[in-house]
DNA sequence: AGATATATAGACCAAACGGTCTTAAAATGG
DNA sequence: CCATTTTAAGACCGTTTGGTCTATATATCT
C-alpha cells in the first residue's frame, strides 16, 4: 500500500514491491495474483482505513460539530509537509485509473458515497440540534464538505503548510456553524 | 495536450503521442525533443489557457461576483458527463508527478498561486461593493474556493452530473455572497 | 530543372516491463 | 532424523518502453 500511495500505480514497479513485501516474485505472485490485484487489495485497505477513522470521527454519541472538526483536523494533518507531499492513494487512484478501470471505479464510487452519508449525517444531527447557521442544508453542504477536503489533497501536493489549511478548514467551518 | 490529458503520463507511450501528432519518431523527437519536455509544453499550454480564461471571467470591468458566477459554471460545465469523466490535466498530474519531478512542481505551484490572486481580487471587489456575506475575508475564502473546485474534478471523475454540481456551486457561493 | 534542405517511414537499440518457472534452501511434522 | 512441504533466489520469457539512426521521399529555392 505504501509503494502504491508515494510512486502511484503505473509508476509502481514489480522490484519496488518485492522490495517493500521482502518477498521473492514466486511468492508475490503465488500470494496475491498480479499486480492489480494487489493494487485492488492495497486501494481497499486504504478505503477501509478511512472509514473507520470515520465511523470514530461521526460516532453517533458524540457532538457533530466537534466530530466536524476531528474531521477536519485529521484533514489538516495528513496535509501537512511530509503528509501533504505524499498526498493521498485515493486521489491519485481517481485521477489516474479511474474511468479506464472497472474495478477501480466501483471502489472510488462508493467510497465517496460512503463518505458523503457519514458527512450528511453529522450536519443533520447538528442541524436537528439548531447548531447550523440558517440556509444550511445538510446533504448539499455535505458535498461542499467532500470536494473541499479532495480539493485540499490536490493543492497540498505542492503547496503544505499546516497554519494555512487550519485557517482555511476554520474558515469553511464558521459559514456552516452558527 | 490531449493524449497526456486523457492517459496521464506515464500511461502515454510514444505511439499514443506519434498518432495524436501524425509525426514520425524521428520527427517528433527534433521537433519537442523527449517525451518529458513535450509534456511540459502540453501542460504549459493547459495552464496558459485556464489563465486566459479566468483572466476573462475576473475582468477588472466585469461584475466581481458574476464573474465568480461565470468561474463556477466553468467547472460545472468542466466537470458534467464525459468531460468530467476525462478530468483535468493539471489535477492528474499534481498527483502523479509532484514532489518527483521539480519541472512539475514550479508550473503546479504557480498555477495555484495565480489563480488564488485572481480569485482572491474578485472577493476583494466584491467585498468592497458591499456584496460579501459578513464576516467573509477575501483571501482565505478564496482558498475555500479553490480547494472545492479542485476537489469538483477529483469527485467529479466517477459521479458527474450536471444538476447536482451546478446545485452545490451555487449553495456554496450562498454561503459567501450577501 | 537541378541542387539542397527537410520530413518521412521504420529498422534498430538497450533497458525495463509484468509474469513464469526451475532449482536450491529453509521450515515443518512425525 | 528423515520426508515433505513451503519459501527464497533469480534465470528466463516475450513484450513494450523511451530513444536513435539510416535510407528514402518530398518540398523548397534559385
Amino acid at each position: 500500500m505504501n509503494v502504491f500511495w508515494t510512486r502511484g500505480y503505473h509508476a509502481t514497479a514489480l522490484p519496488d514491491l518485492l522490495r517493500a513485501t521482502k518477498l521473492s516474485r514466486g511468492s508475490l505472485y503465488a500470494a496475491f495474483g498480479d499486480k492489480h490485484s494487489l493494487f485492488l487489495r492495497a486501494l481497499d485497505r486504504y478505503i477501509a482505513d478511512a472509514l473507520a477513522r470515520m465511523d470514530v470521527e461521526f460516532a453517533p454519541d458524540r457532538e457533530p460539530i466537534d466530530g466536524l472538526r476531528a474531521y477536519f483536523a485529521g484533514y489538516v494533518e495528513r496535509n501537512s509537509g511530509a503528509n501533504g507531499r505524499r498526498g493521498c492513494l485515493l486521489v491519485a487512484t481517481a485521477m489516474e485509473l479511474a474511468g479506464r478501470d472497472a474495478d477501480v471505479d466501483r471502489r472510488i464510487g462508493s467510497f465517496f458515497k460512503a463518505m458523503e452519508g457519514r458527512v450528511t449525517g453529522a450536519l443533520s444531527r447538528a442541524k436537528a440540534a439548531g447548531k447550523l447557521a440558517d440556509g444550511v442544508e445538510p446533504s448539499s453542504a455535505a458535498r461542499i464538505i467532500i470536494c473541499f477536503v479532495e480539493g485540499m489533497r490536490v493543492v497540498g501536493k505542492t503547496a503544505p503548510t499546516r497554519i494555512i489549511s487550519q485557517a482555511t478548514v476554520d474558515a469553511l467551518l464558521d459559514r456552516f456553524i452558527r
